[in-house]
DNA sequence: ACTAAGATGATG
DNA sequence: ATCATCTTAGTG
C-alpha cells in the first residue's frame, strides 16, 4: 500500500476517503490512526463542501494539490483538519473525523482532560486536532515532508469498511460519504445537524 | 460596514 | 437541549 489516494481524480474522492482509513497521522508527539473520514467534493456536485461556490480565500487549498492539509476554524474556537485530494485545479478534500491515538498517549490525555475513555481522545474532527496539536497554522502545509503533520501508510490492512450520510451537514444527507472502521470504538458516532437559534425578530 | 451561519464540543 | 465564541463570505 502506498500513497495511491493521491492518484485519484477529484471525482473519486469517496473512494480516496476509503483508503485513507487506516493511515496514521503524526504531529507534536502524538501519532493518531484514522478510524473515521468524510469526502467532500467541488463545484455544483457536493453542496455541502466548502467549495460549493467556488474558490474562496478559505478554501484555496482545496483546490492545490493533493497530499497537504486544509485547516478551517469552525464556530469560533475549535479547528478541523482535511487531506486534499485530486488533481490541483480541482476541489476535493477528506474530513479527518476520528482516529485511535496510538503514540504519545501520555501527552494526549493532557491536551483532552475532558476524555473520560482513551476512546474518546481523538472521536469528533475537532477532538483529533486538540490532541495533535495542531491549528489554523497547518493550513496549506505538506503531510510528507516538512510539515507540522505527517501521514505514514497503514500497519495492517483495514478489515471492514462502513458507510453513512455525513455527520452535521444541513443538505446532501442521500450521499453516504462519511466512512468508518467497522466497529471501531472511536468513531465518533452519527448526530443530526442542529441549527442554531436565530438573533433576529422572533 | 453589517450580518448570518457554521463539516463542533462540553455540559445539564 | 443549550451555550461558548469568531471567522468567513455574502450583502448593502
Amino acid at each position: 500500500m502506498s500513497t495511491d489516494w493521491m492518484d485519484l481524480p477529484a471525482s473519486a474522492v469517496d473512494e480516496a476517503a476509503r483508503r485513507l482509513l487506516g493511515w496514521r497521522i503524526t504531529a507534536n508527539g502524538v501519532t493518531a490512526r484514522l478510524t473515521e473520514v468524510e469526502a467532500y467534493s467541488g463545484l455544483g456536485e457536493d453542496p455541502a463542501s466548502h467549495a460549493h461556490r467556488g474558490r474562496t480565500g478559505r478554501n484555496a487549498v482545496m483546490f492545490g494539490p493533493a497530499g497537504r492539509l486544509y485547516v478551517y476554524q469552525i464556530y469560533g474556537m475549535h479547528f478541523c483538519a482535511n487531506v486534499v485530494c485530486g488533481e490541483a485545479g480541482q476541489a476535493a478534500a477528506v474530513l479527518l473525523r476520528a482516529g485511535e491515538v496510538v503514540d504519545g498517549i501520555e501527552v494526549a490525555r493532557t491536551r483532552r482532560p475532558a476524555a473520560r475513555r482513551d476512546t474518546d481522545l481523538a472521536a469528533g474532527p475537532a477532538k483529533l486536532m486538540q490532541v495533535l496539536a495542531l491549528t489554523r497554522t497547518a493550513d496549506d502545509t505538506p503531510l510528507f515532508g516538512g510539515g507540522p503533520a505527517a501521514l505514514t501508510p497503514p500497519d495492517a490492512p483495514v478489515r471492514s469498511i462502513s458507510a453513512g450520510p455525513r455527520v452535521g451537514v444541513t443538505s446532501a444527507h442521500d450521499v453516504p460519504w462519511r466512512f468508518w472502521i467497522t466497529g471501531d470504538p472511536t468513531v465518533s458516532g452519527y448526530r443530526r445537524h442542529t441549527p442554531r437559534a436565530r438573533s433576529g425578530r422572533p
